[in-house]
DNA sequence: TCAAAAGTGTTATCCTTACACCCATGT
DNA sequence: ACATGGGTGTAAGGATAACACTTTTGA
């Protein structure tokens, strides 16, 4: 939100001639690392405008992606719409609205042209990534560099108010570490100059992570954000999986995803007890000790169960 | 999804010149019923043309909105945005893209003028509302209508299919009631003929409730689906309450939003436990029995916590 | 005095969290 | 034998769901 520029008066109240671009936010995990399908060598995510000849905007994006990344597109949803001022080139009375989209696949060939291809999605958030502790670049680069940003504000209260906001977001002093607030952060730290994509970055201190061109850095943590909320309350971990996998990789997908370690037994008891897998029978020694059994998705209980969805303490009746 | 006609071939691939609308579901809660803003008479949301002065997508969704129905805008929130081909008027090369919005508001004053005004929002969708038991035009209309549309289904494996979404997605056959699953059922009527918006609606057999034009009746099912889920993990009941209210106040609103009864004892358990609201000392006995406490919404914990977000087993470290 | 809503006490059950330990394989 | 991951049992604590009953007002 905000970011944006003053309107020149002689342009407003002119319904806006809109271009619109379809973004993606293309995920898959491999090896126990989450990654994304970009291009550019790294700087850009897939994406390209909506054309006339397009059915709908899913299937816009599906055309784009599969052109640009010879991949496949399987589960699909929207995650956001943009239109901040400073996305347009320039063309008075036209702007560029970004329609972002989520897709989750299984990695399983590499493009490799037009600089397309996967990369780690903690190049782009080092500090996303709590699964061997809190990160170095956390302690040593961005506590102290909010710190600092907080004493640049002009009243006490508003001091205060940023050092709570910056706990807040990134667990600092004490505060519990919220995975979910991907989005939160990186705004956080554009809004505090701490990102080559704000223009006002400090030039001197950057806490980075690899930059991406436009806001596409932004789409992308909407997106794992988005990712992160949602393998909690629906089995969408499972496009990510191979056909057959063992409950270790699967869990160690979940805790690629959210980028925190998850407790072993209680996450098999989780999955067991709400019957999202079935065993094949089958077993395999590829993962280095004892070998482990194969499981597959019930693929039925998408369609037994509309999700669950409690938390309101209902009368029966 | 789907609803998409087929693409003429020679306007493919022309980046498409897209009118942006700015949609609002705008909602407020009265007297227990859940009411949204309408124009024309109940027909249609409010909404305008994105313009290009229109700083952003959020300030120019508020600059229609006030101009429309004379309404200040408090709690906003992106929820969709739908690009039909059906939508658009018809002029190759032109599309028209919505952007919707949730608005959360405090119905004070009634515009009344230009036909806007607030409408209860179970007129449009009569079988929401489970407060009093299910709804007669559950069970007597649209329960068979969709036991009928299963039956047209060309093989019997569609059949069963048809029947076992219709089950649930409406909660019939002992299935159980998900009341978050708004659009989802609006959808299935649509697809089976049974609201007047769709274009192979059997004349004959409407179900209806009250149609809005264009796909303004889906938006505001997106809307409704939205903030029932919201309401389980974000406190934005509070956007909708006057300042003070008394505990079974608000719980009268959930339930009204929520189109379920809840449990006294066990909701004020739960609201008092995770500290939403503090005592304001004064009471009202405008409720209509013995005097009841008048709470406020404790707005720090908007600062404290950037909400719960459990569910995965995390290990201690 | 009675209807209507406010407000409180208590129990059984289940889910979550946190323990710590044994098993089978490859090197 | 030992490292590595696979796989299990169980107990404490807290949140939920379900009971029903008392209190205070206005009509």
């Amino acid at each position: 939100m905000a970011r944006s520029a003053v309107p020149t008066p002689q342009e407003a109240h002119e319904p806006a001639n809109a271009a619109v671009d379809l973004v993606a936010v293309l995920v898959a995990v491999t090896e126990g690392e989450p990654r994304v399908m970009t291009l550019e060598g790294g700087r850009a995510l897939p994406s390209g405008p909506f054309e006339t000849g397009h059915r709908s905007l899913q299937s816009g994006l599906r055309a784009w992606v599969e052109r640009q990344t010879h991949h496949p597109l399987g589960y699909v949803e929207q995650l956001y719409t943009f239109a901040d001022r400073d996305r347009a080139g320039g063309e008075a009375g036209r702007r560029t609205i970004a329609i972002s989209y989520l897709g989750l696949t299984r990695e399983n060939d590499v493009p490799d042209e037009a600089g397309a291809g996967w990369r780690g999605w903690y190049d782009y958030f080092p500090w996303e990534d709590r699964r061997s502790g809190v990160p170095a670049i956390l302690r040593e680069a961005i506590g102290p560099a909010l710190a600092r940003w907080s004493g640049y504000a002009p009243t006490e209260a508003a001091q205060r108010e940023r050092l709570q906001r910056a706990a807040i977001h990134f667990g600092l002093d004490g505060a519990p570490w919220n995975e979910e607030l991907v989005l939160q952060r990186y705004e956080l730290l554009y809004e505090a100059g701490l990102v080559p994509e704000a223009r006002e970055a400090a030039k001197d201190n950057f806490v980075a992570g690899r930059p991406m061109a436009g806001d596409h850095r932004r789409i992308l943590a909407t997106g794992i954000a988005r990712l992160r909320a949602k393998i909690k309350y629906r089995p969408v971990v499972f496009e990510l999986m191979q056909p057959a996998f063992t409950l270790y990789q699967l869990q160690r997908s979940v805790e690629a995803l959210a980028g925190l370690l998850v407790h072993k037994q209680n996450f098999r008891r989780l999955v067991e007890q709400q019957e999202l897998v079935e065993e094949t029978g089958a077993t395999t020694s590829e993962t280095g000790g004892r070998p482990a059994r194969l499981y597959r998705f019930r693929h039925q209980v998408l369609a037994e169960r509309a999700a669950a969805g409690t938390k309101l303490p209902l009368t029966r009746s």
